[in-house]
DNA sequence: GTTATTAGCAAACGGTCGTTTGTTTGGTGG
DNA sequence: CCACCAAACAAACGACCGTTTGCTAATAAC
């Protein structure tokens, strides 16, 4: 037992910080882009991401993840702590990159309803191309992680809010259901991923007809 | 190795045949509804539902099962041949009663677009509330058990060409977009698994306020 | 009463799981 | 040159996985 030089489980460089590289390695001083600090962690989640994408949580192993890592199943330990926190990490940056596509696309349109539509074909769009991050938002139910659920709604509802905003500023009738209009909307699109396939309509087109069935008169009324 | 008395693995009464217990053991002859033929094989059914529906299908054992079916794990093979044997009897049996219930709702109903209506309530109804069968069908993916992955598509597409016809039969202008108005529909009520809690409204409201959103003017057109 | 058959028990099989541990690199600052 | 440390390797740990095997009570048929 030579004392404990194991397990400093890497930093964890604030979560939400884009991408500057430099873990900022307890000791400071300047580094210059320099030969290389081996950014394997990024290929891990990377590969974590398509796993868990692809095959759903419990189904990817860790032994799964580091062989697509090209690492050794204990390797993956020194970067995450658990499985556990690996799907947390990969999870939280696939909710960054929907969230931030679709805020970009709602702040280029102008109007509440083009505001709506470019957020939805932004979301439509990160779900079905996007990449893997993405798929694992949609994919992965909170409650496939216990020890995690907590933090994983959390994450998904912060995103959906961003479409309570969209809707409520919608200018509609008094009577109008809006939250049955967003619950609608965010569904379909979310189910979209169990039966799109690439050959077809793309991923905008899919979001626009969507949105077509509801922009005409979005009002909770009867059939005739 | 005394001959081989093993893995006789039921005569499976036919799929589809309601319930009228009876599994015909192979030499004919009417018994009477007798002392009883040890129904088990409905108790781990129930119990494999139970599990697959709430646990999804990798992270439910085999031995989760047995335990809550009140036995030991090796019991099951008598009456599935493997794990996935079990998903696919549960998931046909889920898919069943969906239809069945989407079925006598929709023929009860006068117009087409009543028709619809009470097949949407019916559907929401049964996955929401209906018990452990029909959320299997929701809940676990084809993908999920390689092995079934094509009956189990051909089980769940059965069941959503109802849909397609209802919404064929629903007078509408020309230019409609039939294919969006399903698919939205149907996800947006399949996704509401994900968010419905029992406190709130019902599965029949759920169903109504989306389908009152569309019944207005489901025409492909842009907003205004 | 004998004989089959049904439905299950009891105990393991090999394999894979998530994870831990001790050790070894290769680059870097002093 | 040396001490250091991030980043991995190599090898296991116990637990649990789906499944197989041999056996046995109970039941029904003859």
């Amino acid at each position: 037992m030579p004392g404990n030089p194991l397990r400093p489980n890497v930093p964890q460089p604030s979560p939400g910080q884009p991408s500057p590289g430099q873990p900022s390695p307890g000791r400071s001083n300047a580094r210059q882009a320099g030969p290389r600090p081996a950014n394997r962690r990024q290929d891990l989640l990377d590969a974590a991401a398509r796993r868990f994408a692809r095959q759903g949580f419990h189904a990817a192993s860790m032994r799964d993840i580091a062989r697509a890592a090209g690492m050794l199943p204990g390797s993956l330990y020194y970067h995450f702590a658990s499985k556990d926190a690996l799907l947390l990490a990969v999870y939280a940056e696939g909710v960054r990159r929907i969230a931030e596509r679709v805020d970009v696309a709602a702040q280029r349109a102008a109007t509440p309803w083009a505001r709506l539509e470019a957020a939805c074909v932004a979301h439509c769009e990160t779900l079905l191309d996007g990449g893997d991050y993405a798929q694992v938002v949609i994919r992965v139910r909170p409650e496939d992680c216990a020890a995690m659920e907590a933090r994983l709604t959390a994450l998904r509802d912060a995103h959906e809010d961003r479409f309570k905003a969209l809707v409520a500023a919608l200018d509609l009738p008094a009577g109008a259901d809006r939250q049955a209009l967003r619950l609608m909307l965010l569904g379909a699109l979310n189910w979209s991923q169990t039966w799109y396939r690439p050959g077809g309509d793309s991923p905008a087109a899919i979001a626009r007809r969507f949105l077509a069935l509801l922009a005409c008169n979005p009002r909770g009324e009867e059939a005739p």
